[in-house]
RNA sequence: GGCGGCAUAGCCAAGUGGUAAGGCAGAGGUCUGCAAAACCUCUAUUCCCCAGUUCAAAUCUGGGUGCCGCCUCCA
């Protein structure tokens, strides 16, 4: 079995071949630092980093850059807001990302380059480009000629003509073309610059990354992703500026993008204003409730995003939560040697739950579809445990089920062995106490005093279980 | 104007030729002091509409309708 992916290049799933033996390199394009990140950016987030994920699971040695952009007009345009330099600026949301990064169960990349560290590289390609009559400057700009590069436009699917006719604003009468783009802008007053052979100035956004997916992953590396509004102009122009470059092709063999996430079937983007940022979200709905929700679509369709949907997700993660809880208690029981049951059944349920999720992994990271085979193996797992009298093996192939729900759980970035809370001391505390009271209560079959805090507490928005093993509350 | 995508139950969502996964919500039952959780059963004769190809179509073709994205910075 070979994984099978979705080039956009060719419009098309594919086999994935790598170009290196048992190695994946693969190259995201980061946000641009200059707010903190929202649902849609955590959505590509989380999709590359599950991608790579499951790359490791299938045994390949992945290289993943994921690159910040930390210099351009935004973050200019909001440093000078806040008072602050350019460059502390999308210092200070670098670090932001990876606060909610962390939240959301996103591991870093092996490289995590910064625009402003790749200077020197962007200027040797600018240069290159100069010499291979690709790109010329006009007063401390330089821009690329996209008329002589015969593949532009192969990417997005689209002629230099067909682009033109539907071009909006902005023609700069100093290009050749109006779909010249800058690779090197000019430093205008008071802006960050570098030292350049073309005067003070910064590099344009596209360059950037095509400087630094070459230099760490070098030429024709595997997976390039990113948005899918990344498409066009971003990808388009830097395979052309790259392939220009290299004077070889492909820059990237696959190219990845992820649908949008939308909010009333609007995307959700910053310039448009209706967007969620993860710091937000994640005070009210744990992180794995969110990644859970992420994932449950497949990543090229696009997601629509409400309170209402994270609930429902909420509470589908909970049956998964709560046959792991079941498995868990059930071990904590003296095993008897005896009976031996549906033993063989469960036993091939979870090889059948992991041979599922890995057929559906494979067919472009359907990650729909392989929850499904979680949910699947919950089911047996639970109808396993409702008639189970505790044997040796039983625990035995129980563990194994806990450990398959672990380890399938983390190629998706979920811990599904703990239920994540947003942590309340106090609340703890004082449930305690007062489970402690009605367990009293109960006892003594005071059954109205006990009904009357379990619906009160109810009211609250926290459930109370009696099980056999004991008294159980969460949150609703 | 050009290019591309999507349309599956009350909701979310898989499914690219072989007769509709999974989750949420809902109904009934088992269990329970009563609940909850769990388990069992049920909940789309049908996949936006119309034609066509085929023994066979949600899946392919043509034509509609509706929604969305890209063509400007955006994951």
């Amino acid at each position: 079995m070979t994984i099978r992916l979705y080039n956009t290049m060719t419009r098309k799933k594919e086999e994935f071949v790598p170009r290196e033996p048992g190695k994946v390199a693969i190259y995201a394009c980061g946000p641009t630092t200059y707010n903190l990140f929202h649902v849609g950016n955590a959505r590509m987030l989380v999709i590359f980093d599950t991608i790579r994920r499951y790359f490791e699971y299938r045994g390949y040695k992945v290289t993943y850059v994921q690159n910040f952009t930390d210099i351009d007009d935004k973050i200019i345009n909001r440093a000078k807001e806040e008072g602050m330099e350019a460059l502390a600026l999308g210092q200070k949301y670098i670090e932001e990302y990876f606060k909610d990064a962390e939240a959301l169960n996103i591991k870093r990349a092996d490289i995590h380059p910064k625009a402003t560290e790749h200077i020197d590289e962007i200027i040797e390609i600018i240069i290159g480009l100069i010499e291979k009559g690709l790109a010329y400057e006009i007063n401390g700009d330089v821009y690329f000629e996209v008329r002589k590069f015969p593949g532009y436009g192969k990417l997005s699917g689209r002629s230099i003509d067909d682009l033109q006719s539907g071009a909006r604003v902005n023609i700069d009468e100093r290009k050749r073309d109006p779909l010249d783009f800058a690779l090197w802008k000019s430093a205008k007053e008071g802006e960050p610059f570098w030292e350049s052979p073309w005067g003070k100035g910064r590099p344009g956004w596209h360059i950037e990354c095509s400087a630094m997916s070459l230099k760490y992953l070098g030429p024709n590396f595997d997976i390039h992703g990113g948005g899918g509004d990344l498409v066009f102009p971003h990808h388009e122009n830097e395979l052309a500026q790259s392939e220009g470059y290299m004077g070889t092709e492909p820059f990237a063999k696959y190219w990845m993008h992820n649908g949008f996430i939308t909010v009333n079937q609007e995307k959700m983007s910053k310039s448009l204003g209706n967007f969620f940022t993860v710091r937000d979200i994640i005070k009210q709905y744990p992180g794995q409730v969110v990644r859970f929700y992420l994932i449950g679509t497949h990543y090229r369709s696009p997601l629509d995003f409400d309170d209402q949907k994270l609930e429902m997700t909420s509470k589908a993660l909970e049956r998964i939560y709560n046959s792991c809880e079941l498995i868990r208690e059930a071990l904590s029981r003296t095993p008897e040697s005896n009976a031996q049951g549906e033993i063989e059944k469960l036993r091939q349920s979870i090889i059948t739950a992991e041979q599922n999720f890995v057929e559906a992994m494979d067919d472009d990271f359907n990650t729909a579809l392989a929850i499904a085979a979680l949910f699947d193996l919950s089911k047996e797992v639970n109808t396993f445990l409702s008639a189970y009298q505790a044997t040796t093996e039983g625990h035995q192939v129980l563990k194994q089920s806990l450990e398959t729900f672990e380890k399938l759980g983390q190629v998706l970035g979920m811990d599904l062995l703990k239920r994540e809370e947003i942590d309340d001391s106090l609340v703890d505390g004082l449930m305690q106490l007062i489970i402690n009271i009605r367990t009293q209560a109960r006892q003594n079959k005071d059954w109205a005093t006990a009904d009357k805090i379990r619906d009160g507490i109810k009211e609250l928005g926290i459930i109370l279980e009696d099980t056999a093993q004991g008294v159980r509350w969460k949150k609703k």
